[in-house]
DNA sequence: GCTGATATATCGACTATCGATATATCGTTA
DNA sequence: TAACGATATATCGATAGTCGATATATCAGC
């Protein structure tokens, strides 16, 4: 594996990408998290659009279809790989805490 | 819920309230993190005393049956709570990624 | 025309992480 | 007994991520 698809992602990150199965902008992610985790998760301006930029450059995300008012976005198939492998982590941390907290 | 209750917490901060279900001391967690995780999480000796210092100030952990060498933690009510939490966001964390990755 | 929602972007403050560095003790073994 | 690696705590600086505030502009409805 390499090392590029295996290290952890933050929550906001993690939702930008699991945001971006097909095109979406900016705002449009926001909305969407803020949806998926009933107003748990509310991704400030600052941090989407630098994670935007660190996406882009990492490979992760890619523009798709933008007009002049709306950039769009789509995750590439590096990102669906390292979402994948964050899915494992989790499910890791999730086992981890069930065993030790609940005993399982 | 309080506020306090419901901070994400990161992967190191989470593994260090796991391995303090019991009383261990610092230089204990790394290596019991480092064996939980099969090697994935190394912790680092500046987060790991960071963080100690941190989840003491916010009552998540205290200090338990030390001796002169090795300072001894073990996890508080308040760190159990907030342990609890951080494990059903988590499982919320890895339902939206099933849900949306795998069609579930 | 006014207002609120939509939309992108930057800034500074803050926090966490990491590896490097430092110091000291302990047990083994050459 | 001297040397070595493992144990153990602690600080430092570099880096990166998050957040809220601020700024700017467009668009739809009233």
């Amino acid at each position: 594996m390499s090392e590029i698809k295996r290290q952890p992602l933050t929550e906001p990150v993690y939702y930008i990408l699991l945001s971006l199965q097909t095109p979406l902008h900016g705002y449009g992610i926001m909305q969407n998290v803020k949806e998926l985790t009933n107003g748990r998760v509310n991704i400030g301006a600052g941090t989407l659009y630098g994670a935007i930029n660190t996406l882009l450059s990492k490979g992760f995300i890619a523009e798709s279809d933008s007009d002049f008012a709306k950039k769009n976005y789509i995750i590439t198939d590096l990102g669906r790989d390292v979402l994948r492998n964050e899915l494992y982590r989790l499910r890791e941390l999730v086992e981890n805490g069930e065993r030790i907290l609940e005993g399982r």
